[in-house]
Formats: structure tokens, C-alpha cells, sequence
DNA sequence: AACACAATTAGACAGTTGTCTAACAATCTA
DNA sequence: TAGATTGTTAGACAACTGTCTAATTGTGTT
């Protein structure tokens, strides 16, 4: 996983509605384009991009596709901004 | 601020890195296109973008542009993230 | 006023992105 | 095996993005 590859994922609203889903259960590829209103072919470029970028993970269920949270590495990225923004709340009692 | 605007600004890593600087220490227009192999209007443009995303302020001090963290933003940004995030953790336990 | 300095704006351009339709692949069931 | 279901892959295309050069704006100095 890249920091970059994880940022450009997020960048796009639909994708970021779909990781809020799957915070929420692990759904099928058909339960998550059921609540957009976008054709297959573009909801299965956004599960690339989010695979791509280790957010979720995948599994084979006969017909289906179950997609889930990648759990660990939403944690590490969190926590990498916290870090990355640590400065702002003590940038003036700090060296 | 939008959501998306904020997460559409911090897609580019010449932004991310503008925004580490500034929350070491603010810094002037001239003083941050230094730390960058890229012309000035390619800077100014980020500077745009980080201004419209409302994660910067800028000042003129004399002819100068002095760039600053929002830190307000910023923070309302992580609580945010971590907020979209909170199922992560116990998402096995919660309805 | 004329010039230098710091920075932005305007406009062009190649590369990337998000979306679509059409075609293909994998699995299940009759 | 044929057909239905579920999903991905391929390819096209308009829109957006990041970068550059050239021109412009605003400020200070001589």
C-alpha cells in the first residue's frame, strides 16, 4: 500500500460512500451498486481502485463477490494523519 | 468547506507536503516553492487549491504571501476522518 | 517615474480519471 | 449442456488535473 495510492482512493465522493458502507457490513459487489445509481462496470472500477489501495478486501461466495473494510490498514492510515497533523494543536510550544 | 474539496486537495503529495511544512511553521510563498523542484505558478496553484479546500490562510506582509495551517479545519477534518472511520474497531460487537 | 522583486493569472497541453456500452468470465441450476 | 445470474474486462470519450511559459499585478526602492 502507498500513502498516495490510499489518498487518490479517497479522493473520489462514491468511493468514500462505499468504505462507509462497509464500515458499517460486509456487502456483495450487486448490495453496493444497488445504492448507487451507476451502472456495474463503474461501481467494479472503484472496488479496483479501493483494492488497489489495500481499503477493502475481497472474497468469492459462489456468484458473488463479498467485499470488506480492510480493517488493518484503514487503522494505519488514520493514524498516519493524526501523526502527519500532530503539529497543529502544540505549533506554538514546540520547536 | 467541502468534504470533497478537502479530500481533492489532499490527493496531490506536493499538497500533503505544502501542508507538513506549514504545520512546522508558516512560511511565505517563495520561502515553500524553495523546498520544491517546480515553477512558481506551479506552486501558486497548489496554494489555490489548499486556500479553496480552506486548509490554508494566507497575509500579505509587505510583498510577501504568508501561508498558515487552518488549523481549525484541519482538526475538524481528522474528527471527521475518524468519526467515518469509528465502525473499524468494533463493528463485530455494535448493531 | 523607473526598476526590481514576489507572487498570481491566463492560456496551452499532455496525462489521468470517471463514466458508459459491449463483450467476456465464472458460477449455479434446470 | 443451455440459460440465468453475478461480476469483471476492454475500449472509447469527455472532463479534470498538474505542469509549463508568458504576461500581469502589487509592493518597495532608488
Amino acid at each position: 500500500m502507498s500513502n498516495n495510492e490510499v489518498f487518490k482512493a479517497l479522493s473520489d465522493p462514491t468511493r468514500r460512500e462505499i468504505l462507509r458502507l462497509l464500515g458499517l457490513r460486509e456487502m456483495s459487489a450487486g448490495q453496493l451498486t444497488e445504492k448507487f445509481d451507476m451502472t456495474k462496470p463503474s461501481m467494479s472500477h472503484h472496488f479496483a481502485v479501493l483494492k488497489e489501495a489495500d481499503l477493502i478486501t475481497s472474497r468469492r461466495e459462489g456468484q458473488q463477490i463479498i467485499y470488506s473494510l480492510n480493517t488493518t490498514v484503514v487503522q494505519d492510515m488514520l493514524t498516519w494523519m493524526l501523526d502527519f497533523f500532530r503539529h497543529d494543536s502544540n505549533r506554538n510550544n514546540e520547536p
